[in-house]
Formats: structure tokens, C-alpha cells, sequence
DNA sequence: CGATATTCACTAATATATTAGTAATATAGT
DNA sequence: ACTATATTACTAATATATTAGTGAATATCG
């Protein structure tokens, strides 16, 4: 990076985490792919296992999706039986999302791969680091957070 | 986060960083879409003016994009004017791309905005801890990838 | 020199992202 | 009840991402 053309005075930071999460994905990615479900689908399925059903809104919250690219990769994931979609009783513009057994089975099979990998990258950045990086991420995102509540693309 | 669904073991480290980036490039989005310009089209004028003139496998590295995105990115940017392409002289499968006037005005009009966005960042997280957490996000990068060369998705 | 392998930008097919907008339902205030 | 507004999931159109694979050009090696 040349510091002569003035145009900018800051690192550009969002490529900065863009370039941090390509290096951690990139060792997840032969997982999925061997297991056949693609990076947003399993960022569902994991954050439903985590946090128990949810609701469309709860998940594009939670895992960054938009609402109307949800729409795709849930349905997506009914036709493969990773998930099923129920309407409330109570508000029928809500929806019950919520895991079936086909994509627990899934998760069980891939927790051993996952949890190795997080092991190779704990043991590549030491777990010190690794404890006060996430210190560090949380605190980001709560100082982001504070004042403006996470506006996603479609709200 | 419920911790008796015993799955995982660690935090979802992919997830923490994507919404760390979205909470970041959110505060960046409402300028980009003022000055009719998309994420990844802004990315690439901002490493080329930091850079200096790149070819498509530079830029796909350094930004992050996979070479079939480039390829239909770069179309675009040309045909909006805000790149030009041109095969060099010594090696014909090879591609010269560079910032036209079009684009350095561009981001001479943007660059005050954005520079005020960081520093309400800064603002909100502090100096000190801004300059750790670049820090850390090189250490990180470099650790991820002193071992694993970085590879990208279309390789 | 020639056969092989590698590099590079690209296409094709499908999945997801982004922006704008919509219909159905629910809620608040009158 | 009733009107205005808000919320929820959704569609449409376009841009980008991902995976696999291709042809042309170059480099490597026998």
C-alpha cells in the first residue's frame, strides 16, 4: 500500500474482517462441501441448535441474513429436510422454524471436524490470543450496538 | 445461547466476525448507495487507489473475490466507466486493470464522508482500542496464514 | 524442439445478497 | 368498530458468490 495517494487516511476496515473471516472459513469450507450443505445453511442450522427454534426474523437477525434472501434458503433447506417451517396459532404472519432430525443427524456427523478444526486454529494463534480476539469482537460489536440497534439490508 | 445442547464446544467464530463486519459496513452502506456504487465495485476502486493498477488474480486476492465473480464485477465496472481493462503486451492471457477519471473523481467526492464514518467509529470504541484491534486482525491473518496460503474459493 | 503441466481469465449453473416493493395480518389510537 | 400504521414474510429484478469446468497462452522439462 503506497502512502502517497492521499485519497484515504484509514485502513480500510471492513475488507480487514472480510480478509480475517476468508482465512477462518476457508478451513471450514472442506466440511460443508463434504457434507453437502452450503456456508449459509449450516450458519442456520448451527444457530438453531445453539439457540433453539426461532423465527425467520430471530435467524436473519442472529446470523446476518436478509429477510428476503431467508426466504430462499429456507425453503431450500424444507425441500432438503434440514428444517421445518409451521405457522403461529396466535399471529399468522409468523412463522415456527425449527430443526428435524435429518439435519441433527448432520451436525452430530460434522461436530468432530468442526471442533478439530477450531483445535488447528487455536493451536496456530495460541488460546491466549485466541480468548482476548474474542473479547476483542464482542466489544466491537457491543460499541457498535450501543447506539444504533444493527440495521440489516432490508429493514 | 442455551449451553445444554452440548454440540459445540467453541463460539462460531466465522458468525462473530461476519456480523463484526456487517455492523461496521453498515454505517458505510448509506454511502455507497448515495453515490450509486455496490459494495464490492467500491472495494475494488479503493485497493486499485491504494495499489496502484492490479490484474484480476491481484485484485481477487487482495479483495477477496473469486475469480468467477471478477469476471462479471469488472465487466460491469467497465461498462459503467469506472475501470478500463487491457491485455498486456507480453502475455496475452493476462489483463491490465486500472481506475478511470470517472472513478478518482468518484472517490474524491466519497472520500469526506467516509472519513467522517471512521472517525465516529473511532469515536464510539476509542483510539486505543481501534489500533489494538487492527493489530489483532493482522495477527490473525498472519497466523492463518503463515501455514495455509490463502486459498480462495475458485482454486 | 515437443509433450506436458500450469496459469489465466472466462463461462455455466445454481445459491445467495441487495434493493425496492407487496399482501396479509396485527396493533394503536381515535 | 375504524382508520392509520406497523410488522411479517414474501416476490421481483439485478448483482454477486460458489463450484466446476473450459480454451488459450505460457512455462517447464525431457
Amino acid at each position: 500500500m503506497n502512502s502517497e495517494s492521499g485519497n484515504f487516511r484509514h485502513r480500510n476496515l471492513p475488507l480487514l474482517l472480510l480478509q480475517a473471516r476468508e482465512h477462518v472459513i476457508s478451513r471450514f469450507r472442506p466440511i460443508l462441501n463434504a457434507h453437502g450443505i452450503t456456508e449459509q445453511q449450516w450458519r442456520i442450522v448451527r444457530a438453531l441448535l445453539d439457540t433453539g427454534p426461532m423465527e425467520p426474523r430471530e435467524i436473519g437477525l442472529l446470523c446476518r441474513i436478509s429477510s428476503p434472501s431467508l426466504a430462499g434458503v429456507l425453503s431450500r433447506m424444507e425441500e432438503l429436510g434440514l428444517i421445518k417451517r409451521k405457522r403461529l396459532d396466535h399471529d399468522q404472519r409468523r412463522l415456527h422454524v425449527s430443526l428435524t432430525p435429518r439435519s441433527r443427524a448432520l451436525s452430530t456427523r460434522m461436530a468432530p471436524q468442526i471442533e478439530a478444526t477450531y483445535r488447528d486454529i487455536e493451536a496456530l494463534i495460541g488460546a491466549e490470543f485466541s480468548a482476548r480476539f474474542y473479547g476483542a469482537l464482542d466489544e466491537l460489536i457491543g460499541a457498535l450496538t450501543s447506539h444504533e440497534p444493527a440495521a440489516l439490508a432490508n429493514e
